[in-house]
DNA sequence: AGCACGCCGACT
DNA sequence: GTCGGCGTGCTC
């Protein structure tokens, strides 16, 4: 009680995993949970106490300097949950922590529009029957997992408003999660009209001091409602009722820098640790949440699929143009699409789905493309030094001189980005009003908003542009949107390429024909042949999923096995290929038979900012003890300081 | 991550 | 002769 002094234990968000020991003045309450500046090293830092009240287990300790916080901002359940995602995703409790606090470390988010639907939802309105079923069971359950998978206009959000509203009723709040801050716009006025002052909303556009009163309604328990994006998912609520993820399928769930977690995985904890209901809903639901709701018995969620679109109709007829017997970036039958559709007083958009990835080696009569025989992903042609080169395993060969497929001499490498479409579009149409939209124009703020404002009040006849045109699809005028070419998304060395073509064709397909029964979408290929493309057309989606998992399974990848890929990094090639090269020989020495190592090799993005990137991945069925061993190895193995080490558990894109 | 210490090259 | 490069080590 007086004389003897009060150890705490302290982590900082440095990449050295502590915890330090501390000695805490006299008169100072210092509970874990609180923040602290102490001095560590030559410098002062804010740090986080995890634990108060220990035994020092060496001499030299220092005091802490201040206290910040008169009472825990961290509860114990969130200190767990930082030491936990410290474990899983190999970064220190401190990185974890800072992370999960309202404007630290903070992460960035592209303000794109999303796609999600948009709601147009009212809390009197009739169920369908469908939607009664899956909020039903739902219900049935206090702590269940479901996953409602629904074609875009199904009504999902109806069915999550009315579990959060039960949840709400039973006194328990709801966290929930959508993958863009765009989207949390959207519903932030829905999900307000509904459960009003209660909701909290995160998003990293808030100001600190925004962010932190949206954290503090929810501590103090003011507010039983959180929604935002990816680190909404860290909310600071007790008794956690029910967790929503929306859009599963998104990428940006996974955070793109340390600790490098998902949302999705974070979202499964902590709906366990508090006996919450969880539900995940995408009309195009990732390949690992088909695999859980398909396949076990009883299967890890419980599938609820919601098939009838509410406003009736069927989605729009897709029509696929084979580039290769129209090899033009915009072919005939699509040129002449805009202008029917021109003169019919609509108006036209073009989605290319990615910007053009430039190391796009193909046939330029059949399509084809070289894949590593091993990883089976498409390989990249490096102009420097004319070779084929596999971004997993490193496998290299000649780039091919004739066709394999059809026996073309025509083979070489080419892609263009949204740049080359405005040339063509303004070339074949002068009379049209055309807008850009991509990353190099949006680099400006609001311009995305004012260009779709524009293109909604009619002031453009042609819209054209990356990801960031989707919010536009749904737009009453619009008659046309054309794919300016899926296969763009298919050439990437990623084996989710299909999956992502599949989920982007369907995605823009159920959107563009949301008001609009007759509708045309076309979508322009050099491989409309190819199964992702085919399956979208058709909406062909239970064969598609079935087809993927089979060639998932036989490829070994997720959801049959995991990753962890760990990528060097520096302004020094050869150091960086030094350092990879010991980590391999290491790992070679000490991997135990079920952990495979692909690599080291060139990162598909082989120079960042100056910087030169090599990576490796490994690969396992039993992930514990791969997580095991990678994490042996990076504590193990000592790295040249100008050589970063970049650890990604589960990673969701390879470039 | 930072920050300092320490040991080798071209410069006011 | 120094200023400064970045390789190495350390943080309760």
């Amino acid at each position: 009680m007086s004389g003897s002094p009060l150890y705490v234990d302290v982590v900082f968000s440095v990449p050295v995993e502590g915890p330090f020991t501390y000695a805490v003045p006299a008169g100072l309450e210092c509970p874990a949970g609180v923040r602290v500046t102490a001095g560590f090293g030559r410098r002062t830092l804010t740090g986080f106490v995890v634990s108060s009240d220990v035994t020092p287990t060496r001499s030299e300790i220092r005091e802490i300097n201040r206290v910040i916080d008169s009472e825990p901002f961290f509860s114990d359940e969130q200190v767990e949950l930082a030491q936990w995602i410290a474990r899983l995703y190999l970064c220190t409790t401190g990185e974890a922590l800072s992370a999960m606090l309202p404007g630290g470390r903070r992460e960035k988010e592209p303000d794109i529009p999303g796609v999600a639907d948009d709601p147009g939802n009212d809390a009197t309105l009739q169920l369908s029957a469908e939607q009664e079923h899956a909020l039903s069971r739902i219900l049935s359950s206090p702590a269940g997992r479901y996953y409602v998978d629904g074609v875009t206009g199904s009504g999902k959000t109806e069915v999550f408003l009315r579990a959060a509203e039960q949840t709400m009723a039973d006194g328990r709040g709801v966290v929930y999660l959508v993958p863009e801050i765009a989207l949390t716009h959207q519903l932030e006025a829905l999900v307000r009209s509904r459960f009003g002052t209660n909701v909290a909303v995160i998003h990293s556009r808030l100001t600190p001091s925004e962010r932190l009163s949206q954290w503090r309604r929810l501590r103090s328990g003011e507010s039983r409602f959180a929604l935002g994006a990816r680190s909404a998912v860290f909310a600071p609520m007790e008794d956690i009722g029910l967790v929503i993820v929306d859009e599963e399928h998104e990428g940006s769930y996974k955070s793109g820098s340390t600790p490098r977690y998902h949302a999705r995985q974070v979202a499964l904890y902590r709906a366990r640790r508090h006996g919450a209901r969880l539900v995940m809903g995408s009309a195009t639901p990732s390949v690992e949440a088909m695999q859980l709701m398909t396949q076990g018995e009883p299967p890890y969620f419980e599938r609820l699929r919601l098939t009838r679109r509410l406003a009736g109709g069927a989605p729009p007829a897709i029509s696929v143009i084979d580039l290769k017997t129209s090899p033009a970036i915009l072919s005939p039958q699509l040129r002449q699409a805009i202008r029917d559709t021109h003169s019919a007083g609509r108006q036209t958009i073009l989605f290319l789905n990615r910007r053009g990835f430039s190391h796009f080696f193909h046939c330029r009569s059949c399509g084809y493309q070289m894949t590593c025989r091993r990883c089976s992903v498409g390989m990249t042609y490096h102009k420097s030094r004319n070779r084929m080169i596999c971004h997993y395993c490193g496998f290299h060969t000649s780039p091919m001189q004739t066709c394999p497929e059809c026996g073309s001499l025509d083979v070489g490498y080419g892609g263009f980005g949204t740049e080359q479409v405005e040339e063509e579009v303004r070339t074949h149409f002068p009379d049209l009003r055309v807008a850009r939209l991509d990353t190099d124009v949006a680099a400006k703020k609001n311009i995305v908003k004012e260009v779709l404002d524009s293109f909604h009040g009619g002031s453009y006849d042609l819209l054209l542009g990356t990801q960031m045109v989707a919010k536009g699809l749904n737009f009453p005028k619009v008659g046309l949107v054309g794919i300016v070419l899926a296969d763009v998304g298919l050439s990437m060395p990623d084996f989710r390429a299909a999956e992502r073509t599949f989920s982007l064709i369907t995605q823009v397909a159920g959107r563009a024909g949301r008001y609009l029964p007759d509708g045309v979408v076309l979508v322009q290929t050099f491989h409309p042949q190819h199964s992702a493309i085919q399956a979208a057309i058709e909406g062909n989606t239970e064969g598609w999923y079935r087809a993927e998992l089979l060639e998932r399974k036989m490829l070994g990848f997720p959801p049959f096995s995991r990753l962890i890929r760990v990528v060097f990094r520096g302004k020094n090639a050869d150091r960086v290929r030094s350092d990879g090269d010991a980590f391999a020989a290491e790992a070679r020495r000490v991997l135990a038979s079920g952990t495979e190592m692909l690599g080291p090799s060139e990162c598909p993005l082989s120079v960042v900012n100056g910087s030169y990137r090599r990576h490796i991945l490994f690969r396992s069925s039993s992930f514990d003890l791969m997580h095991h061993e990678v994490a042996a190895l990076l504590a193990g193995v000592s790295s040249t300081p100008t050589v970063y080490r970049e650890v990604d558990v589960d990673p969701v894109a390879l470039l």
